[in-house]
DNA sequence: CACTTTTTTTAGAAAAATTCCAGAGAACGT
DNA sequence: ACGTTCTCTGGAATTTTTCTAAAAAAAGTG
């Protein structure tokens, strides 16, 4: 699923207007997050993209990537083993996550905004924070692995 | 707010239910994430229970918040900086998590078990995963830090 | 309760992940 | 185009997590 063109222009466009200037290394990343739904993590970016820029520096993408995740440009999302994937929040969604293999789905839910109203106000009445953005995930098996009989523990 | 005192011994026989060992090392560490709501970091857990048990390894607390992770017993929560905090999840429940000091709120909520419900709905239909479990969490500023005036970038 | 088997813990070493740093280079407003 | 300011690089340093082999300790057996 290839975001439509004008997609990375308006994230520019938020660079732009948080004042963060505009390198060849962060349009390189953001457009890589942008154009592959594989979620990756920090050193799978890394290798996809050095043979690209041969100058880059792992340094650089980890810099990159918790800078867009303070932008809320790219959100993370825990992996099986304590490591985190990144991936591009264009359109707001949530995550299956596959507890055998790993993988991250997307679900682009219609009713995830009235949702996500009714979690912000009992949170807020609860809790007194102000809410900005919420992460959900489900966790379960995929059906490639169910498929290959695989149960869980729990 | 202390866990009613039958708490840790259910999670006892969970543990024997799967056949887990119930060692000295896994009381401790079960007991002191049901009894402090501060969401700890492996580091943290391991400082705090070091003294009561002075031949505690690191490696322990590894190995043994990785295994009640897979139990279903405790769930990860991501933490501002890429980092991983521990919470017991005896009641579900939903987090709240401030942008700016990165505290982590439980929120319970009467309306959980429905939301979860409509969510699985939806990405089972989407996707054909099988789920089992559902972890939320809302980003945002907590009360302290919005009374000190904080404001976030996005 | 003593014995056996299997799992867990320990401690330190090793590996992996992330951050730090100082100098070179590049973006952007004027 | 210039100068200021922010960013990148590359390697070292730090932090986090896993691995390993030997010792200790659970649970099962009769």
């Amino acid at each position: 699923m290839k975001e439509p063109d004008d997609t990375l222009s308006k994230a520019l466009k938020k660079l732009r207007e948080q004042h963060v200037r505009i390198t060849p290394q962060r349009k390189l990343i953001l457009d890589y997050l942008m154009n592959h739904e594989n979620h990756p993590p920090v050193e799978e970016i890394y290798k996809e993209l050095a043979p690209q820029m041969s100058s880059l520096s792992l340094a650089t993408v980890y810099n990159t990537l918790n800078l867009f995740v303070e932008l809320g440009i790219v959100i993370e999302i825990p992996n099986e083993n304590g490591g985190v994937r990144y991936d591009f929040f264009g359109r707001p969604h949530y995550h299956a996550i596959c507890e055998n293999c790993g993988k991250v789905t997307d679900i682009y839910d219609p009713n995830l905004p009235q949702i996500d109203g009714m979690l912000q106000n009992t949170a807020k009445k609860q809790s007194g924070y102000n809410f900005n953005s919420c992460h959900i995930e489900l966790y379960g098996l995929c059906p490639e692995c169910q498929a290959k009989g695989v149960t869980l523990a729990s």
